[in-house]
DNA sequence: TCCGAGTCAATAGA
DNA sequence: TCTATTGACTCGGA
């Protein structure tokens, strides 16, 4: 179903903050059918008889629209809620397009994106909070799997439907029915398909030069991109892209690594975080900048232009600083916030607990931040790495902070 | 204008 | 077939 009318990708243009109730297909909304939207779903005002492209109560049915729940909404974990949600979904061999496209109204890739790598509640945006509410929603409702089974199955019969008509139909050709596309209803003309521009795929060397010039300049200035997309015989905007993707990723692998290093709980408390399960690219695609060894060595060597300097600092000193175990300036959220459990000015709000009644989920989450499970020895060998790489940062960000004019801080 | 946040969707890999 | 990755994009705020 195209959720967002198409758009999007690299090629039409993103899903951008278009997360209005755009999300028609969302059979079985549980903010549908938690109309009150203050008590746990206990009963199930749709019967259970979502179908694909039902359409849904809207969620202002009871009043209350999406962005007021999410704006009432307590504090969630989100870590908790993903990992529930990720059981939930492997127990019922339920796949994240399915319950993407019909539960957060988002895509696979976002589902995925957001299971593997939650932001802890107080670093979300409302809008960024509102998959969390839904997933929230979603576990509480009792109904919830087999909702999402009945899906599966009418979506199961309906492709066979369609391929055994396609298969009887001579006019049809081999490969018309791609796979989930059918369901998304993207019927894109034949003239827009063409006029799609293919992906750029960047080479290793060629990411491997964007990463080198990250580590000097995280904002490089424009003439730098020009030169740099020169040199890579790229477009500015693929490189300038790319420094956004990068910086915007390395930032939320450092939100994972203050979970991580808080108190165990977190995407990967459990077998390894996917944030730091060896990257398949293995080449610090994780987006972690302080990954490689070389980064804060080549910082250090290179010398980080100090004229730009001041998101890396700010993202990366703020986190590093939770990182080594809630330093005395860190504000109190940081500790809070380690586990999920808290958010800015707030003190430790208990997460769930309140009008969403996460229960279990909350119990998972304080019961790991007490008792880290063991990580396997890959993992602990990538922590130990990157925590080696995070004490330099944090030397240097101590440095630094003691010299009030940035101009005078050194990386 | 730049940046961060959030997302899409193509693609690679398991 | 499913999931993870990632380049490109939109939107809103500073």
């Amino acid at each position: 179903m195209g959720l967002k009318g198409g758009g999007g990708g690299g090629v039409g243009g993103g899903g951008g903050s278009g997360s209005d109730e755009s999300v028609n297909g969302l059979a079985g909304d549980p903010l549908a059918s938690q109309s009150s939207g203050l008590k746990p779903l206990s009963e199930d005002p749709s019967g259970g008889e979502s179908q694909p492209g039902t359409p849904l109560p809207l969620p202002g049915h009871s009043g209350l629209s999406i962005q007021e729940m999410v704006a009432m909404s307590p504090e969630l974990d989100t870590y908790a809620i993903t990992k529930k949600v990720k059981e939930v979904l492997t127990d019922n061999n339920l796949g994240q397009r399915l319950f993407g496209e019909t539960i957060l109204g988002l895509t696979q890739g976002s589902v995925s994106d957001l299971l593997a790598r939650p932001k802890p509640w107080h670093k979300l945006s409302l809008k960024g909070r509102e998959p969390f509410v839904r997933m929230q929603l979603w576990l509480q409702d009792p109904h919830s799997v087999e909702k999402l089974m009945d899906m599966k199955r009418l979506e199961k019969k309906a492709y066979m439907k369609r391929r055994l008509s396609s298969l009887s139909d001579s006019h049809s050709v081999d490969g018309v029915l791609p796979g989930p596309d059918y369901m998304q209803g993207s019927q894109s003309p034949v003239g827009q398909q063409q006029l799609k521009k293919p992906r750029v795929v960047l080479g290793p060397e060629e990411k491997e030069a964007l990463k080198k010039a990250y580590q000097q300049k995280p904002y490089p200035s424009p003439k730098t991109i020009e030169e740099l997309a020169s040199q890579l015989n790229l477009k500015t905007s693929t490189v300038i892209n790319w420094f956004h993707n990068y910086r915007s990723r390395i930032r939320r692998e450092l939100f994972i690594e203050e979970i991580q290093a808080a108190g165990g709980m977190g995407p990967g408390s459990e077998g390894g975080s996917p944030s730091l399960r060896g990257s398949k690219s293995g080449e610090g695609d994780s987006c972690d900048g302080t990954e490689s060894e070389g980064t804060v060595e080549t910082r250090q060597g290179l010398g980080v232009g100090l004229e730009d300097h001041r998101g890396a600092c700010k993202d990366q000193g703020m986190e590093v600083e939770s990182e080594a175990g809630g330093s005395n300036d860190s504000p109190a959220e940081l500790d809070c916030s380690a586990s999920g459990l808290a958010g800015p000015g707030s003190s430790c709000v208990q997460s769930g607990l309140g009008i969403f009644g996460l229960t279990e989920a909350s119990s998972t989450s304080s019961a790991s931040s007490t008792n880290v499970p063991a990580r396997n020895p890959r993992d602990n060998n990538l922590r130990k790495k990157k925590a080696a790489n995070l004490n330099n940062i944090i030397h240097r960000l101590e440095k630094a902070a003691s010299k009030e004019d940035p101009s005078e801080w050194e990386f």
